[in-house]
DNA sequence: CTGAAAGCGCTTACAG
DNA sequence: CTGAAAGCGCTTACAG
């Protein structure tokens, strides 16, 4: 295992003038001290400790991407991903952080976890977190000293930079596109509405497309619960006994939506004859099912790319600021809506 | 940033006394001094810089999960994970790391990048990779001198850990479903044959399962491509020119599967009654689309929970010599075949 | 432009 | 059971 110091031994230089060159300091080592210490470098097939530099250094390469246990499954089922939502997610994450020359370590934490143990640990150099909860940022989040980004999450301080979608706006538009398409009994499904996140942002652009077209809403026209597919069958299931009071429902999560659609059809119910459902993601999976699932989509691959790039922003020193970066909506208009 | 020497000087010991303290060498420490450094631990809210331990002992508590490029969708779209496959997987492996105290540092690695710089950086306890090919073995992951489980790969060189499923025996299952229920005349769609890999060994499964059974067969049953929806989609326009010469269709994916269905349904070919489709993987898509999708069911949590396990048990040195795990398979009977 | 040396926070023989 | 000290591979003022 090549070190530093050898590399110095065999190109009779300072241990300094090798760092030097290693960290392309150029402006300090004349070019042919440079040129043999590159070479010798070349030969011994040299690899930077990185857990030195980090010591010395107090910084690493290594990001943090975390998931809150919170936002997923069954903690103690390893099935979190389900959703492909946070597969795209995390494979754009990867992607663009190694671009950038950054190693990703990708975790979901506890309730009981502090994530700041794990950044001094390893002298991690920041942290993108999706979906937290307000409270668990004084928690679970507490106490980091590096930059961290949110994804996702809607919280009422201004010092933390995020990324989000156009929750609000989405909403919005998958209520009016049921609107404009003749449907005057929308019913909405939602994850914890209680909760400041995209579910609420999502039902507030519903209630408000509702209430700017004068039309009427209970509470008994939202479903909430937690967010998987098995939970779209089940409301199904409650909508089957209650069919007359709707005609179309807008869906918060595509992977629920599927499941509403595939519940409603053994209800015997067709959709969107019956009952219209419009979703929200644009995940792939809205393509198999039929009716193909028409929705409101995020783009989840420049999620993950403006969530490293603000990273690395604050990085280097480049933002000043917090900064908000809320990503646009569209429609993709399939079968399940007509 | 508490460290050792001050919890040394707090607790007036050593730090030798609060590394074993810490280490749990409790042989090492009498009862009373290790209550006290435990108490100023508790206090100052110490968490140990594992770099520092990694730059001395040489190990830290990384695991490097690496999914070679070659296997996924185009490296420049960040769209790997489009296969459900990959997001379940990774979620099963970050589970049981965690639980055994230990980080997932995840990467796609490409041909020209050599993964052993990457372990030698960190200093990583080991590497769990998926899918790799065998030339890849000499330059994507030569040199590494920590344990390596491979997942889903297939090589002749006995001196690699395996973890597997029973790709053979399920391809021969699924062919002998269909011939059981019936059927006659069974094509098979897979990525490429030519490469030793699990589509090379589900391969093989069918063609043992035609033989025993006395049936032909001919190179124009077996359909060829990159392993993607879209790819399911094209299969099903070229057996659209050729209806008659399949009753059933045994797919190797269940992702391809799924578009081969729906792309048979858009030909205006109805499954199962006019062809009938098998796939393999046993992913949760395959309850959404119509027909609902009969398919060899692999346990994927349990394929990580094992990849971990075994490295651990490597790591601790409870293994000896090489060992191959093989994961049984089951059969998930739904509607694509009647 | 270059070097000698201290020090980052740990672990670990060695000596008592 | 405990301590003093060396050293892992780097970076970085400081001095020349």
């Amino acid at each position: 295992m090549a070190s530093i110091t050898e590399i110095a031994k065999r190109a009779n230089v300072s241990t300094m003038t090798v760092s030097n060159v290693i960290n392309k300091k150029y402006q300090k080592v004349s070019s042919s001290t440079r040129e043999r210490v590159e070479k010798v470098i070349e030969e011994m097939n040299y690899v930077p400790n990185l857990s030195a530099r980090s010591l010395k250094s107090n910084n690493s390469k290594i990001i943090v991407f975390a998931i809150p246990q919170t936002i997923v499954d069954d903690p103690n089922k390893d099935s979190a991903f389900t959703n492909p939502f946070y597969g795209e997610l995390i494979n754009s994450i990867e992607f663009h952080l190694r671009e950038k020359g950054y190693y990703l370590m990708f975790r979901f934490v506890n309730d009981d976890e502090r994530l700041s143990s794990m950044v001094k640990t390893w002298s991690v150099d920041g942290v993108i977190v999706l979906g937290a909860l307000e409270k668990e940022l004084s928690t679970i989040f507490a106490d980091i000293h590096v930059p961290l980004i949110l994804i996702d999450t809607y919280i009422d301080s201004p010092e933390y930079d995020c990324i989000t979608t156009e929750d609000e706006a989405g909403g919005r538009m998958a209520t009016e596109y049921l609107l404009d398409h003749g449907y005057r009994k929308l019913g909405m499904v939602a994850s914890s509405i209680g909760e400041t996140g995209v579910a609420q942002k999502r039902y507030q652009g519903y209630r408000d497309a509702l209430a700017s077209r004068g039309m009427r809403f209970e509470e008994s026209m939202l479903f909430e619960g937690f967010p998987s597919y098995e939970f779209g069958i089940e409301v199904a299931s409650r909508i089957a006994k209650r069919k007359d009071e709707f005609d179309a429902m807008f869906v918060y999560s595509d992977l629920v939506a599927i499941g509403l659609i595939n519940g409603l059809k053994n209800q015997g119910i067709r959709v969107p004859q019956d009952i219209a459902v419009i979703g929200f993601d644009g995940l792939f999976i809205g393509e198999l099912c039929e009716p193909r699932l028409t929705t409101i989509k995020q783009d989840i691959g420049a999620k993950g790319q403006k969530a490293v790039e603000l990273l690395v922003r604050k990085l280097n020193r480049d933002s000043e600021g917090v900064e908000n970066i809320v990503l646009p909506v569209t429609i993709v208009e399939r079968d399940s809506v007509v």
